[in-house]
DNA sequence: CCATCCAACCTGTATATACAGCAGGGACCC
DNA sequence: GGGTCCCTGCTGTATATACAGGTTGGATGG
């Protein structure tokens, strides 16, 4: 009968009323019940799709009062962090990746941070990997890796398996920190990434946690003219 | 009786399976009518658990056959675009705004390309707007606005009102679109967000959509050394 | 042995019903 | 007049029930 599911003409109906300004920024919205009289449809229905608006952030409710426009709907917009391999086979290129070092060492003190003082002084699985697409370098990746929570990171087969995916099947992933940023190439980050004098270099700091403590700590390099993070965000 | 409700501890319950091993990426999880059997809850309370975590990226499913732990959980990590101003408030810091320029004007062609063939030809809005804490520049912010969209941007009090609370006001937002890159600061933008020599600039290119058109093209320069993009997912 | 059909199981949606708890306004009492 | 209490309407949660439609594997028949 209805292409579209009930709770979704539901939801449309009320952000067309809102994109119409019929219903403005801090105003009150029909309650539950009033969407029953009004639609026809059940509470329940009503409720679902007033919630599905609430997480969307296009409505806010307060129990006992009612339900309104949310006032800044676009305070905070999405952006997406992915997989550079799985990138590039998405395009439908060839992803290579090269071993550059692979060892177990003391970490320096600004990485030693990210792990914690339960982990001073203890040795870490340190790798640097240099990813390509069609043969260009791509992303340059320098990751620390806490021993405890892959203890055979260092067996790896690294040209076949990325250490996000290592990581992935090891330990289960519990959070993800990142921190994006423009900075000033180092002279080795240069070289490996073969990049022109002065360009930039996009840096993504990543740390993961797993089983309640720190799993891994990245630098992600970028070619600042070949790399880039898009996202799209439909309300 | 329960501090938190039943299908939140349902949801609390499938992560702590993912977590703890149980249950792998890939791995099929409990059909609801199992999570009634084996949690004595409703299928209807279940339903709501699966389909919350479904949103939220950790599992899958597949009408007919079953409920799955979402592949990558972290094949697209989620990274927040803010709007400085608040940002800047937020930290409890002075935001201060000084609009460079305010124009009518024919957009050069790689702007024009962002508002389609419809607007080919036409005069745009044009505002550049420093955006500066505790009185150190952070943003600078060069607009395009689509008139038809907002008529009356020209007249808006700029040092009070940002072009994207106006834009807020006016028209619902529908689409937004983010680029973030790292590139060479161009002499302008070296002047006006007063950068040392070399510095990058990280730039983020933001196209928005209202009412089936495209409303604004922004390109937000930010001095390398003195912004980052942040976030945090918990899974 | 293979193709076809069907039954079992799954998710997706929709409804009626119930009770708890919060918010706000009006009535009531001091 | 002012403070208190209660009543009404609202959201939040939880359940039982129902039907539609996709998926899968096994039974059945050629």
């Amino acid at each position: 009968m209805s292409a579209q599911p009930l709770y979704e003409q539901v939801k449309s109906y009320v952000t067309e009323r809102i994109r119409a300004g019929d219903w403005r920024p801090g105003a009150r919205v029909l309650s539950e019940h009033e969407f029953v009289r009004e639609l026809g449809v059940s509470r329940m229905t009503a409720n679902r799709a007033l919630r599905e608006l609430v997480a969307a952030g296009v409505l806010s409710r307060v129990a006992g009062s009612g339900t309104f426009v949310a006032d800044l709907p676009a305070a905070a917009q999405p952006l997406e962090i992915r997989n550079v391999a799985a990138d590039i086979r998405a395009r439908g290129h060839v992803h290579t990746a090269r071993l550059i070092r692979l060892e177990s060492a003391l970490p320096p003190a600004p990485v030693a941070a990210h792990f914690g003082k339960a982990m001073v002084r203890r040795s870490l699985f340190h790798s640097v990997i240099l990813h390509s697409e069609n043969g260009t370098p791509l992303e340059l990746e320098d990751r620390w890796v806490n021993p405890r929570v892959a203890p055979d990171y260092a067996t790896v087969e690294f040209s076949t398996t990325t250490p996000h995916e290592h990581l992935m099947q090891v330990a289960p992933l519990e959070r993800v920190e990142h921190v994006v940023r423009a900075v000033v190439a180092e002279p080795d980050v240069i070289a490996l990434l073969q990049l022109s004098p002065a360009e930039p270099d996009l840096l993504i700091e990543r740390t993961t946690w797993s089983r309640g403590q720190p799993a891994s700590y990245a630098r992600l390099h970028h070619a600042g003219s070949r790399f880039e993070l898009r996202g799209t965000y439909d309300i």
